[in-house]
DNA sequence: ATTAGCCGACCATCTGGTCGGTAGTACAGA
DNA sequence: TCTGTACTACCGACCAGATGGTCGGCTAAT
């Protein structure tokens, strides 16, 4: 095989997807074997590119963490140029990910992988950090922006103690959460 | 030893309250002997009351679900009889339990727990489903309950992202949720 | 000739779980 | 009250299988 860049990054993203779905299914306990077979290359092949084991688990951490953002960063609506629009974009992106398959969210899975793997705290609060500090110049008022960031994090948990996602409730929170954004949201039911 | 019980009961409670420390701060995959050992029991006698592994971590979930339950109805305050009673116990519950030293909140817990045990994901289900009954009589508007829950849960999430709990930050948040069980919660900043 | 991606074989260690045994209690009968 | 029997909480030793990780080697591109 070559040594070109291009087989090293293919293969490690394909051990990373693999890496992704096997433990959104079987949690952070899943064997190197199982990673391995399902990425279609083998265990040494997989240490190759990751040299243990919790390289790989933080490796993943991080992915799933830039992942994350780039899905908000794509979902910002580049018409939208009223306060919020970031806010907008979070919640959008959370409940676009929670609609496909993935039955777990990656907020799940790296809670679950966290305990185990040393460096993922860190890697989750510089995360949490940095839109923290993003959401603070998007123009809305702290209070609200922190209900309906943590109301966009609780509805991906429900996915998991509501087992099989129910569609017609998370399209109902998804529009409620954006509503509020727009300042709409002040109900007095 | 005596037949009793009592013992068996006490050995029982023992077992699962170091299940649930260690499962907190080791994740899922902690082995029975480090659960013994924290229990002052040997693996033997652990297995002895739980048949299996699978066994010990779906009675920890049904435990830990009840003791939540436990937590949320003493949190209910007597003199308290207007609308969102219930919620209100909800979020102090939530957040009480989140100020005490178990930095990973019961729900993180059992999460992790959740995709590798067969069995819990039904508890899990069947609890929401239970607190979703128990809000709809509450007197509170669906919406607003939906997203005071919804946040309450996702605050538990951010201790995990956020690491070390912020106490003031925490503090913060179940107020300004609170607030909104009272209806105050119109913000239009 | 060198280098890098990848593999199969292998190993020490740890895993959940079984098995046979011990000790202490409760209770029956004398 | 003493004795024997049944029962139960609990333990140590053990086992088969799985696990993370190492090592030497093969192949192909540079």
């Amino acid at each position: 095989m070559p040594p070109r860049e291009r087989d090293t990054a293919r293969t490690r993203r394909t051990v990373l997807d693999a890496a992704a779905r096997t433990v959104a299914k079987q949690g952070a306990g899943v064997s190197l074997d199982v990673i391995a077979r399902e990425a279609g290359v083998s265990k040494s092949g997989l240490l190759h590119h990751f040299r243990s084991r919790d390289q790989l688990l933080l490796a993943l951490a991080q992915d799933q963490v830039d992942t994350f953002a780039a899905e908000v960063r794509a979902a910002v609506d580049p018409a939208d140029h009223a306060a919020g629009r970031l806010v907008r974009a979070y919640v959008k992106a959370i409940f676009d990910s929670l609609g496909d398959d993935t039955a777990i969210s990656e907020h799940l899975l790296l809670s679950a992988a966290l305990s185990t793997v040393p460096g993922v705290a860190e890697i989750l609060q510089r995360d949490a950090r940095q839109w923290e500090a993003a959401f603070t110049s998007d123009g809305l008022h702290p209070d609200r922006v922190l209900i309906i960031t943590k109301a966009a994090d609780g509805a991906s948990l429900a996915t998991l103690y509501e087992g099989g996602s129910n569609p017609a409730a998370l399209e109902r929170t998804r529009e409620l959460l954006l509503s509020m954004t727009r300042g709409e949201g002040s109900f007095t039911g």
